[in-house]
DNA sequence: CTAAGTGCAAAGAATTTGCAAAACG
DNA sequence: CGTTTTGCAAATTCTTTGCACTTAG
């Protein structure tokens, strides 16, 4: 069967190889935000015929068709995730201790955005905010050593 | 005399040598965001005995004392400038056209993505806003091919 | 078939580093 | 004087590319 980047492929009339298929696979699997590196081992795993200049070649291309996202969250590489179903953009809140990182959805934010650029001028294109934070002291709940464990995701709208 | 960053660099105890002198007082003067290359190139003008390899290192170690802040608008080099003197943080809006960046502040939205990141459990540590936009139509104002010059930054806040 | 995609290894671009010489404090 | 810093060139890291070979459509 189809994965649902494959999906998308197909609709932008784009040639399904192999490897193309591995890789639309792994990139519809992944929750998360696969750096170059990453996404070929996932594919490697998968189909040991695959190269990594293919792996860069491709999430070039998808990213051009509009099926990918690059971000860049420092580290020097880039991390990719497919572009969101609903077209609402989101953005991202790293956590500086264990580097998970959290997406969240805010209307409040996109509404200012678009008024600040208003205000100097400027139609705004797009935009990203990222931000940087420590998990909250947490009020009463014990526990040893807290080592890395997951964050649940969520949306922080009103 | 002394630039404000070569000031800065003496409270911190850092070895004042000849080329880091030059390269704080570039770093002084500069109201944009050079990359390393432009700062060497600027370096340079004013004294011929620095290395590239000089100004990499030197950039870092600013950046690691605090006192130079590390910025990427993609394009993949790094860009740097000096961390604000009031310690308000300040955001940019890059013209997606001419490449030329805008940097604005706002409270408002300062304590939006506090109130974000509180709502997610984290306490903020820091945060980064980009906007791209593109110059709103003027009304009427003719003007021909319009290269990189130095744009007008100002305040956004209500 | 034939334009488009792939692997491989070599090329690039940005940045870092080893080492001997030079300079700050 | 003993560290620390510098220059230079070589090394690293991430990404792109040239070219001969395969393959999807």
């Amino acid at each position: 069967m189809e994965s649902r980047i494959e999906r998308l492929c197909v609709e932008k009339g784009l040639k399904m190889t192999g490897q193309r298929r591995v890789i639309a696979l792994v990139l519809s699997e992944a929750d998360d935000h696969p750096d170059v590196e990453e996404l070929y081992r996932r594919a490697s795993r998968r189909d040991a015929h695959i190269s990594i200049a293919t792996v860069y070649r491709t999430v070039r291309l998808l990213e051009e068709k509009g099926i990918l996202e690059k971000r860049d969250f420092g580290g020097g590489r880039a991390r990719y995730e497919p572009t969101g179903e609903d077209h609402a953009s989101h953005h991202h809140l790293i956590d500086v201790d264990s580097g998970k990182v959290v997406e969240f959805a805010n209307s409040d934010h996109e509404r200012l955005v678009r008024a600040i650029a208003e205000r100097l001028g400027f139609d705004l294109v797009s935009h990203r905010l990222e931000l940087f934070g420590r998990r909250r002291e947490q009020p009463r709940r014990d526990r040893g050593a807290l080592p890395d464990s997951e964050p649940a995701p969520l949306g922080a709208n009103p």
